[in-house]
DNA sequence: TCCATTGATCAAAAATCCTGATCTAAACAA
DNA sequence: TTGTTTAGATCAGGATTTTTGATCAATGGA
C-alpha cells in the first residue's frame, strides 16, 4: 500500500465538507476526480472507507479511524511547507553559540528563551566551554561566541567583535585559609594549592599548557561553580569571576587576597565571522542578549 | 509549495544512502528520476537542499533541517499503512464497552491494560454507568456490556450472555446509626434515609422510576464509592456490593442489617449482540477479562 | 409521481513521472 | 599534466497517473 497525499487530502476534504461534491469544489476539482482517488485508496488499503448504501456517502468506522491517521500525515506535511517558508524568509536551519563559562549565564538564558517560540524554526545549540575550548568550538563552526576577552582587548584573526561591558576576576580564598592572613608576595613562598578550571577543548594536551604556574600544586575543576565550592571548602586559592562570588565576599566566607596582582579586568566580546551575514535567528539571539547583558555584568 | 511523498522519499533515501545513485538503486529507479524529483522539490520550496559544488552532492544545513521534517511526514505515512494493515487483519477501529459501576473494576482495569500495547490499533472507549444507564449505553452502540444481571438471571431480547460468576449485594448501615441496632421489619416503620446510586441514563426521568421506595426519604448519589462514604458517615442505609465494603464490615464501621431481605445475589453477565462476530479487540478484551474476573468476584 | 442531487463509470485529454542516452565536471591515478 | 572514473544534470520520448466532462443509476424530497 502506498497512499498519495492527494488521496489523503481528498479523504480529509470529503470528511470535512460532508460530500464528494462540496469537497471537489474546495479542492478545485471535479467530483469524479475524488471518486477516482478514493476508489484507489480503498483498493490499495483493502478497506472500505465509505458507506455508499445511502445517497450521501458516509465514513465507515474504519474510514474514520484511518482519517485520524491521515490527518496526522497532512499535519506534518503542513509543518514541512511552513518550515520551508520560514527557512526561505531568512531563518537559519541551525544556530550554534559558544559561551565562556566565566561569563554570567543570566543574559544568555534570557536570549535562548526566545527560541522556544513556535514561530522560530531554528534549532539552537548552545555550548558552555572553558579556556581554549571556547575558541575551539567556535572554529568548529559555531556562528556566535561569547568570549571572555582577547589579549590586548581587541579583535584578532579578522573576527568581528562587539564589546559587552567588562568582567572582573578576583584572586580569592576561604577566610579561614592560611593564605587569607598572609601578606603580599607570599604566594610564591608557600606551596598553597591553586584551583583552576580545566580547559574544555577535547584534544587539549595538559603538557602543552603554558606553565605559568611552574610546578606549584594545582587542582583542576570542571567549572566555576565547582571551583567556588572547593574554594569555600578551603581547598586553596584561585581566580573567580566577581559576579559569582559577590555573595560569599559579602558574608565573609571568601576574602579578596592582598597580593601584587589580585584583580584582573576582562572585556567580554560577542564574536562572529565578518564575511557571512547574520541570519534572523542570530539577530534574534543578539537582540535578546545585548541589552540586559551590559546591565547584568555591571550589577552582578 | 506542495511536496510529494515521492520527493520526500527521494530526499530521505539520498541522505541515507549518501548518493543519488545508491538511493536510485534502493528505490528501483534511475538516478535521473531522483535528480528530477529533487530539482522540483528545491524549485517549489525555493531552497537549495544539496550542495553540488563538489562531486558528491551533500546536504546543505537547510537540506538537513528540511529532511528532519520530511522524515516526520514519512513516519506518519508509515503509521498509516501499518494501521491499514492492522484494520485489514481484523482489528476494529474502535471498541466501546460499558461496565455496571456495581461490578469490581479490578478485572476491567486489567483488561484495558492490554490496549496500551502499540500493536493494538483499536481505540478503546469504556463507560462506567449505573442502573438503566448501562443498557442505555449498550443500545447506543457499545459492542460489549458488563451488566449486573438480568431479572431471572438469564438473557433476554436475543442478546448473547456469558456468566461471570456472582456478585452479592448487602443491606448495610453505619454501626453507630440507629437502624443498626433495630430488629427485622423496622425499616418501614421509621423514616430512615435510603441511599441510592442515581441512574446514569441521561434522559431518564426520575418521576418514572419504579416507586418501590414509596415516599420514603432518599438520597441519590453518583456512584458506589460516594455512597460508601455517605454510609460510613451515617447518612442512612442502603445496598452495597459486598466486595466494596468487605473492609468496613471487618472493622465494624458498617454492619449488615438484620432484615427480612438483607442479601441479594446477582449473576453478572458479559453481554454482546449475537449477530455480529467479535473483532480482535473485543476478543482481546474478553481474554484478559474473564479469567481473573471469576477469581476476583469470589474473593473480593 | 417527478425532479434535484449525489456519486459511480468511462473514454479522452492533460499532467506527471520515468527512462536511457548524452553531457559536464570533479576526483583520482599515472 | 593527461586520461579515466564516477556522480550527477539535462533532455526528449514514452509510460503512467490524474483530471475532465459526459453519461448513468440510485436516493430522497416535493
Amino acid at each position: 500500500m502506498d497512499p498519495t497525499l492527494l488521496q489523503l487530502e481528498a479523504l480529509d476534504a470529503i470528511a470535512r465538507c460532508g460530500s464528494f461534491g462540496a469537497a471537489a469544489a474546495e479542492l478545485n476539482r471535479v467530483p469524479s476526480a475524488l471518486s477516482y482517488l478514493i476508489k484507489n485508496l480503498e483498493l490499495e488499503a483493502g478497506l472500505s472507507l465509505f458507506d455508499r448504501t445511502h445517497r450521501r456517502a458516509t465514513l465507515t468506522p474504519t474510514g474514520r479511524r484511518l482519517l485520524e491517521q491521515a490527518r496526522l500525515v497532512l499535519k506534518e506535511r503542513d509543518g514541512l511547507t511552513a518550515l520551508a517558508s520560514e527557512l526561505r524568509s531568512g531563518w537559519e536551519p541551525e544556530l550554534r553559540v559558544v559561551v565562556d563559562g566565566a561569563l554570567p549565564l543570566a543574559p544568555v538564558i534570557r536570549a535562548i528563551r526566545a527560541f522556544a517560540e513556535p514561530e522560530v524554526p531554528t534549532f539552537l545549540r548552545l555550548d558552555v566551554e572553558y579556556q581554549e575550548g571556547v575558541l575551539h568550538r567556535f572554529e568548529q563552526g559555531a556562528e556566535l561566541a561569547l568570549v571572555l576577552g582577547f589579549e590586548g582587548g581587541g579583535g584578532e584573526e579578522g573576527l568581528h567583535c562587539t564589546p559587552l561591558g567588562e568582567l572582573v576576576l578576583l584572586l580569592v580564598a576561604a577566610s579561614d585559609h592560611p593564605i587569607a592572613s598572609s601578606k603580599r608576595e607570599d604566594l610564591d613562598q608557600h606551596n598553597h594549592v591553586e584551583l583552576l578550571v580545566r580547559d574544555s577543548a577535547p584534544a587539549f594536551e595538559v603538557d602543552r599548557k603554558p606553565s605559568f604556574m611552574g610546578n606549584r600544586n594545582v587542582m583542576f575543576l570542571s567549572d566555576f561553580q565547582t571551583k567556588k565550592t572547593a574554594l569555600l571548602g578551603g581547598a586553596g586559592y584561585g581566580w573567580m569571576p566577581a559576579h559569582l562570588i559577590a555573595d560569599s565576599l559579602a558574608t565573609g566566607a571568601l576574602v579578596h587576597l592582598e597580593q601584587e596582582v589580585n584583580r584582573w579586568t576582562y572585556f567580554p566580546q560577542l564574536v562572529r565571522r565578518p564575511d557571512q551575514p547574520l541570519g534572523r535567528a542570530a539577530q534574534l539571539f543578539i537582540a535578546n542578549l545585548c541589552l540586559p547583558f551590559e546591565a547584568l555584568v555591571a550589577t552582578e
